[in-house]
Parts: structure tokens; sequence; C-alpha cells
RNA sequence: GCCCCGUUCGUCUAGCCUGGUCUAGGACACCUCUCUUUCAAGGAGGAAACAGGGGUUCAAAUCCCCUACGGGGUACCA
């Protein structure tokens, strides 16, 4: 049998990186059995509809690599996949639960729910909830006649609720956490439609996972305790149930708690994937994709988070992950985000680049840092040296951007006392060497600087710091015979010279 | 409060289903050494965990119960 799965988030926001797990799960599961990948956008709640939300979880995916099959920017057979759009499907599906005697018709005001758990409360019952007990107090078509409950469809907004049978234990296997019950005495009759006529999310759920043929419902655990609801959903529309995972939730990495959307900025690292920026404060908060991640870094690390490969191996493409998934070895406990791990998962993956492609990535970003114009043919030399010295792009680029920015004299203190005077003093007549220096390469610099050294008697720790921070103005950094390679016979001497400028000549005065 | 789910190194986790092979394995981070002009990367090594208590058993990280702690849910939000 085809499995088909689907990825349903609510456009209230930016997807947070919890929500890029959860739709990667999916994702993975889908393809590894070369099943059905859906996008349903869940915009049943209008009143927090955000605008943009819709196109940035949709671009936020396709950065990722995750793709779907059917969704509202692409259609399929069960078109439309906005919930808001299906709006009569689920009026025609809860009505069919009334006449079944499996949902009834509730009036209650807001006003009228709020003063019935006050008065429950005040009789000692906690966090009162609209169940076989309270209902019968209620404004509803159980409690009342049935011409008065005609007159008030005809006239005023109602409510359909959710009868939840008396006296049952209900029971589910969940893929991840194994058999799970639930008594009906615990539950309460959830509204299934809204007096605005949208369903809510529990019965909007079941109806598109049934009508979508969704053979696998993959969430978040915050879903395990509506679960029982839906699986009475199931029955009392007689429809087979899909297969539930509900996965461990990212935690934050103080333990304090789920990772949500309002957590932004503040944590030290992104939750977002992309950039987002608030339509309504106007707040951006900075994304994977800005803060120098790619993809693929960003994805394994996820996948990592609550799962775990049959073997030692951590580092995986898309495609890897694909063939390894397996929802058998997703644990049930919640996950902290690492941010440390995730660079050093994103670091494998600049390493396994492709320098051509690496470059490709990092070029617009160098330009976009005004730093002077590069081609790419010279910004992949100096990847070629920068790659194993970053874990995020513009590290990258920060490991080698002295070669187009030459340092500036007199250097910091704490820099300049690291010069060697003795060097400082020799400089000059070393440089006329150099400049006539044949090949001009990197194994012939340092066989030319390793034989002056020597013959100055000074060792390569006496002369190298000191002409790095001539050259760089950094005192670390890649082999600095290369560096001069890649300076060139020109650009060296300039910078010594200018070096020499400031510290080679005590000016008399 | 009530209900549901969870609990192995600081963190992510392997092992648990199918008790013995676990003096509990790996990875990130940390520390030491090594390579190197330096930093990074690499190599070698180190410190570091079965929440607690009861059972069952010849034997329990693994099975059962209780407690504690953590998280989630408890909306005409998803």
């Amino acid at each position: 049998m085809k499995v088909v799965l689907r990825f349903a988030p609510s456009p209230t926001g930016p997807l947070h990186i919890g929500g890029v797990r959860t739709a990667l799960y999916n994702y993975l599961l889908a393809r590894k059995y070369g099943g059905i990948f859906i996008l349903r956008i869940e915009d049943t709640d209008q009143t927090r509809f955000v605008p943009g939300a819709e196109e940035y979880i949709i671009e936020s995916l396709s950065w990722c690599g995750i793709t779907f099959d059917y969704g509202p920017h692409i259609g399929g057979p069960h078109a439309p996949y906005r919930q808001s759009e299906r709006k009569a499907i689920y009026a025609e599906y809860a009505h069919l639960l009334v006449e079944r005697g499996w949902a009834y018709y509730a009036f209650d005001t807001e006003e009228e729910l709020e003063e019935m758990r006050r008065r429950f409360e005040a009789a000692g019952m906690s966090a009162p909830q609209y169940n076989a007990i309270t209902r019968s107090y209620m404004k509803n078509s159980l409690t009342l006649p049935p011409e008065e409950v005609q007159e008030r469809l005809r006239s005023q907004p109602y409510v359909i609720r959710f009868l939840v049978p008396r006296g049952r234990e209900v029971r589910f296997y969940d893929e991840i956490r194994g058999w799970v019950s639930v008594h009906t005495k615990e539950m309460d009759d959830k509204v299934l439609l809204k007096s605005d006529g949208m369903p809510t999310y529990h019965l909007a759920n079941v109806v598109d996972d049934h009508l979508m043929g969704i053979t696998h419902v993959i969430r978040g655990e915050e879903w395990l305790p509506s679960t029982p609801l839906h699986v009475l959903l199931y029955e009392g529309f007689g429809w087979e149930m899909p297969k539930f995972a509900h996965l461990p939730l990212l935690l934050r990495p103080d333990g304090g708690g789920k990772l949500s959307k309002r957590d932004g900025d503040q944590l030290g690292f992104p939750v977002f994937p992309l950039r987002w920026r608030d339509p309504f404060t106007g707040e951006v908060s900075e994304g994977y994709r800005e803060r120098g991640f790619l993809p693929e870094g960003l994805t394994n690390y996820l996948a990592l988070l609550g799962w775990h490969p049959a073997e030692e191996r951590e580092i995986f493409t898309m495609e890897e992950l694909i063939q390894a998934f397996s929802l058998e070895r997703v644990s049930k406990s919640g996950a902290r985000f690492d941010f440390e791990k995730a660079r050093w998962v994103n670091q494998q993956h600049i390493r396994k680049l492709p320098l051509e492609r690496l470059t490709a990535l990092v070029h617009p970003l160098w330009m976009a840092r005004g730093l002077p114009s590069i081609s790419e043919v010279q910004l992949m030399q100096l990847m070629a040296l920068a790659r194993e010295r970053g874990a995020l792009l513009p590290e990258l680029i920060e490991a080698v951007r002295f070669f187009y920015e030459a340092p500036t004299f007199p250097l910091p203190p704490e820099k300049e006392s690291k010069l060697n005077p003795n060097l400082v003093e020799k400089l000059p007549q070393w440089m006329d060497h150099l400049w006539a220096l044949e090949p001009w390469n990197a194994a012939s610099i340092e066989a030319f600087i390793k034989s002056q050294a020597k013959s100055e008697k000074m060792t390569l720790s006496q002369v190298l710091p000191a002409l790095r921070l001539a050259l760089t103005g950094e005192e670390m950094g890649p082999s600095l015979y290369v560096i001069i390679e890649l300076l060139g016979r020109v650009e060296t001497r300039r910078r010594l010279e200018r070096f020499l400028a400031e510290y080679g000549v005590r000016r008399e005065v």
C-alpha cells in the first residue's frame, strides 16, 4: 500500500525549527517508502492569521530541501489544500455526526461558559470542562426542548460539540510510544464546529486526513492528549484510522519547556529557518540561512534530534537520511537544542561540499558584506584555504577577508608587542630578495624564508608571527607561505613597505 | 489540581522490546598530549551517566510497582 503523509502547519507566524523537524520526519518517511507528501495549511483560526506566514513556510521548507507532491502552491487531487477554503466540507461532516448521535448543538455564550467554569470551580472542581456532568446544566440540544433547539438554530450562532461517550477506555497504538489509553471520563465535549462555521483542528484534521487518504500522522507530542478524541471521531465516522506517531518535543537549551516561536532571537541562536520580519511589529528575527547554515547541515542536525541511525555515523545527506530513517529509532523523550553541535554538523557539510558550490554560495555573501569585489575564481582560491576554518559561511569570509583588506597601522598594542625588532630591522634586505624570487609559489617562498631565518640565526617562531602581522594584521590564520603566494609579489611588497613606514625606520626629529 | 507522556555522561544518544556478551558504546562541548609559525582541522588519550526505592530472578540499565523530578495537555488556538 502506498503511504501518504502530510505536514499541516498553521500560518500563524514563521515556522520554527521544531516544525521543520516534524516536516522533515514526515518527508523522510514518505520518500523512503516512495509515497506521497502533502502540505496542508490549517488556517481555521481566522483571528490568528498572519500575512506572509504561508509563503514563509513554503519557502523555508523548500530551502531545506523538503519537497511536496501536493499542496496549496502545487494543487493536487484533493485540492484545495487550505482548510479555510474547505469550510463547507467540515460543516457537512459535523452535521453528519449530530445525525448519528455523536455530536450536538450548543448555544452557550462565552459569558455563560465562563460563568459555568466559575461556578464549578467554586464548588471545588478544578478546571471544569464541558462534559457529561456539566453539559446537563448548559444550553444545548441535549437539554433544550426540540422546538427551542430548532428556533435557536435559526436565530442565533451555535457550535457543534462532540458527545463523549460514557464509561469507555479509549486505546490507541502510537508508533513511537506503544499503547496509550485514556478513559472517556477524562475527556470533554470539544467544540468541533465553531460559531463562525469554521471547524476546530480536531474535526478538520480528521476529516482531511481521511479524505486525503493519509496513512501516517506524524506530529508533535503536544497532540498526544487529544488523540483519543480523534480516535473517537474516526469511530463516529466509521473510518479507518491512520497510524499515529507523536514526536518528542524540541526543548529549550535551558530545559525550561518546549521551543516556541516566541523564543525568537532570545536564546542566542536562531529558532527560524529563514529571516522573519513580523508584519505587525516590524521586529526581525534572524534565520539559519542568514546565520550561514547549509540547508543540509540544518536538516542533518535536526534529524539527529530525537532520531538515531542504526550505525554510529552522524553525517548524512538528505538521500542518506531517507534511506536510514525509521520511526522505530525515534526516541520518546524531549531533546534540547544544542547550537554547538548544530555548528559542528554544519561544518562537516561545509567540508564535504565541492569547492565550486561552496564558492558559489559564499560569493554573494562576500559582495553583500561590502568587501572589495572579487571574482569567483579568486574567491575559490580563498575558499580552499578557508573551508576547514569555519563552521558557518560568514566565518569562512572572516578567515580570509584580510586578502582584500590590508592591515591598518599602527597595530593595536597587544599585537604590536608581538613584533620582533630584530626581524623588522632585517626586513628591508629580505624584501629585495623576495621581490626577485623565482618561481613565485608557496614552496619557494617557504624555502626562501627558512634559509633567511637560518642565516640570521632566527627561529621560525621569531620570524613568522611578525611577518604575519605585517602582511595580514592577524595573529593567526592559514599557512603564511600560501598567503604570500596568493597575495602576489606586488601586494606583498606594498604591504611590507607600508608596514616598514610605520615600524621600520626610527624617524630622526 | 486533574489527565497523558517521559527520565542513561553537561548536551544529543546506543543499549531496553528478545534480562547475562555493559568493568554501559558513540558524538558535541571540555581537558591533556601530538602535528603546526599561529589558529583551525587532523591524530592519540582523559574526565563524565543507568533519578531514587522496592520487588521478580541465579542474574536487571534492561521486566513489574511506588516515589521524585521534567515536559505536554486541560480554549469557539493549532
